[in-house]
RNA sequence: GCUCGCUUAGCUCAGGCGGUAGAGCACUUCAUUGGUAAUGAAGAGGUCCCCGGUUCAACUCCGGGAGUGAGCACCA
């Protein structure tokens, strides 16, 4: 006699077990035919799930999440059924949700082409009207495992035997396709409505490069043709914010084939560079810190000690003099920044040392990783090396979290995500020390109250790690800052200072932090956040004065001056051209303000103020500009 | 590094069963001095990514390489 309680609060009672199904058709017509699960007591089931006890259900429809994940799931089912029905020979793996949709990865003898993809969109489009009942079974592991051997599906067999436990196993038959899952589906084929085959790529069996390479396809699927448009669309407008398109048609950077994963960076860019550089030096130094400058090329033996050496000889340029040295490009800062530490003698009054370096750091990285700004193997790092005590490091690591999200809303970066990352197996030093060093992590982000995600053995070598995951304006998730805590370097690089019982030998521990991480790749996530359209303090041009005939050309130029002897960032474009060209044209390079000065302009001293926006701000004094600039440039990019 | 695709004027891109190529924008010159997103005309501009091979003939076909794009793997 179960009783069920809805959503809604509402209690509904059966005379005998009954399934999800049931109970949508009892409430109404509607709701069976969009019923495509059940979540019973909080778990997600079939809806031929029979339901014998007391418990809480929803039914899941595609206008939950729930429902939407049950249909890309199933949809993943679909396209692989599709493939064996078009490709006999292609054996099945694995086909799990993704964000937006879904893949699955087949064994083919070929790689499959647009043309195949096609084909296999129509079977799907063919098995969604033939409507077929989606069922599911329950197999003992040895029924399972002759099943596929029997079907030639290998894969399958390495999957089941290397799930632990000999629980029995769900699987899902749709007409003559058969597939190991944990389910739950839709009840039938019939059930979707949008989907799109995006496109195929290879894909390592088991995400191991060892292992064989895997053909796999990608698809999209939605409750809804309109949700499916909507999702193209967005789509579109991300591909028209991509930095590396924006980067050329703004004239900020370019890459050349001969420095593969490094940039060349134009006035505009490298201004942008300079004006985060700048912000950074300025917050840094009223957070105490101090910057040198160390040499780009050292000897092996410093990577020898440091451990790079030895785990990223193959990703480091190197180079051999006559004399038959080896040197490397440095690919990290912190052997210079220690190197610079044990100059001297450091006492503990020395203590908190916040030690900076802008350093450009080389990494040969896997050709197939580099792209645009985002991943080069030249690039700049706003480095900083916290040498202290070990009583002084978690407040330090509370201070540099403050710092850094403090500095992304300057930004308008206000969602950030921490992840924290603890001791790989390729690491240094002892558990003892990585237990304290994780602790420390741990703690300064329990007492100011922050959420994390755990990353287990994600850690750097030689310490564990926080990163500053950040949100762009189209809901992306971007990786920047960096804060890793380190008692591992200081011993092999033996550095100390003085306690104040005279102790000569005290080692400090070594907090490694940047907060754009790489400026390159801050600036590429920078570009596509604003879509190019800068905030008005970090745009490498903030102000053009436009001139409409060549009468009002020297006050244009006086304008010009005396925004510049201001401190901003003007140019005046005084071309015989006409005066709609020359807007449109600054307008597209997305230049915040556009002065226009005719001959009223002129006869009044004034300007006409336009935002790149198209807003006519009105005729105004040049101080009444500057005010307004003022204002604008000193909110600097907060929301 | 692996799989698949791409590489033609400064930029965005057409093009052709193998007979050395074209548009728009940009550029140069001339005319035009025009009030809030494209003034008109003329001109100039190419080793069709590189190296081999096949061929009477290769930008086009074949092989190798580089760069790049989407994934995968990697990311101190």
């Amino acid at each position: 006699m179960p009783q069920i309680t809805l959503p809604d609060g509402s209690t509904r009672q059966y005379d005998q077990p009954v399934t999800v199904a049931g109970v949508a058709e009892s409430i109404g017509p509607g709701l069976a035919k969009a019923a495509l699960a059940g979540r019973v007591d909080g778990e997600l089931v079939d809806t031929s799930y029979t339901i014998d006890t007391d418990v809480k259900l929803s039914i899941v429809t595609d206008r939950d999440a729930d429902g939407v994940e049950v249909i890309r799931h199933s949809c993943a089912h679909l396209m692989a059924q599709a493939v064996q029905r078009l490709f006999p020979d292609a054996q099945v793996t694995i086909g799990p949700v993704i964000e937006n949709g879904f893949f699955y990865d087949f064994s083919f003898e070929r790689p499959f082409t647009p043309e195949d993809l096609a084909a296999i969109e129509t079977t799907m489009e063919e098995i969604v009207k033939e409507d077929l009942q989606v069922e599911r079974s329950i197999l003992s592991r040895e029924e399972a495992v002759e099943l596929f051997e029997k079907m030639g599906e290998k894969y399958k067999v390495e999957i089941i035997e290397s799930i632990p436990g000999d629980e029995d196993l769900s699987f899902y038959r749709q007409g003559d396709f058969i597939d190991l899952c944990r389910g739950p589906h839709v009840p039938s084929t019939g059930k979707f409505k949008a989907f799109k085959l995006t496109k195929v790529a290879g894909a390592y069996w088991r995400g191991d490069s060892n292992n064989e390479m895997l053909q796999r396809i990608y698809g999209t699927a939605w409750p809804s043709k309109k949700d499916l448009k909507l999702y193209l669309q967005r789509l579109e407008e991300a591909e028209k914010r991509d930095h590396r398109k924006l980067g050329k048609q703004l004239g900020l950077f370019h890459m050349a084939e001969e420095a593969p994963g490094s940039v060349f960076w134009h006035p505009k860019g490298w201004r942008l560079f300079l004006n985060l550089l700048e912000y950074m030096r300025g917050r840094q130094e009223q957070a105490d810190y101090i910057e040198v400058n160390t040499p780009d090329v050292m000897d092996r033996s410093l990577w020898e000690t440091s451990g790079h050496w030895f785990n990223y000889r193959e990703n480091m340029f190197t180079t051999q003099t006559e004399d038959e040295r080896i040197f490397a490009l440095k690919p990290m800062n912190c052997p210079g920044s220690v190197s610079m530490f044990a100059q001297g003698l450091k006492s503990y009054r020395d203590l908190p040392l916040r030690m900076a370096e802008f350093g450009k750091v080389h990494r040969y990285e896997p050709s197939g990783a580099l792209h645009g700004l985002m991943r080069v193997r030249h690039f700049t790092q706003d480095d900083a090396h916290i040498y202290c005590t070990e009583d002084q490091m978690e407040q330090e690591c509370m201070d540099v979290v403050t710092l850094v999200l403090d500095i992304y809303k300057d930004f308008g970066f206000e969602e950030v995500v921490i992840k924290l990352s603890t001791r790989p197996e390729k690491r240094i030093g002892s558990d003892e020390i990585w237990d304290k060093l994780e602790g420390a992590l741990l703690n300064s982000l329990t007492s100011m109250n922050l959420d994390y995600v755990l990353y287990p053995g994600e850690g750097a070598f030689y310490g564990p790690k926080l990163e500053f995951v950040l949100r762009d304006a189209i809901g992306r998730d971007w990786q920047c800052g960096t804060l890793q805590v380190d008692m591992n370097l200081p011993e092999r690089f033996d550095i100390a200072y003085v306690d104040e019982n005279g102790d000569r030998h005290k080692r400090p521990v070594m907090l490694h932090r940047a907060l754009f991480g790489s400026l390159e790749r801050f600036i590429g996530i920078l570009i596509e956040h604003y879509e190019g359209k800068f905030p008005t303090w970090l745009a490498p041009q903030q102000v053009a004065v436009l001139n409409i005939t060549d009468k009002q050309g020297t006050y244009c130029t006086q304008v010009e001056e005396s925004l510049k002897n201001k401190g901003f960032r003007a140019i005046s474009d005084l071309r015989n051209e006409k005066i709609g060209f020359k807007i449109r044209e600054l307008t597209l390079q997305k230049i915040p303000y556009l002065l226009i000065v005719g001959d009223k302009e002129v006869a009044s001293r004034k300007v006409a103020v336009r935002t790149r926006e198209g807003t006519d701000l009105g005729a105004m004094s040049l101080d009444a500009f500057c005010g307004h600039l003022q204002r604008d440039v000193s909110n600097y990019g907060r929301t």
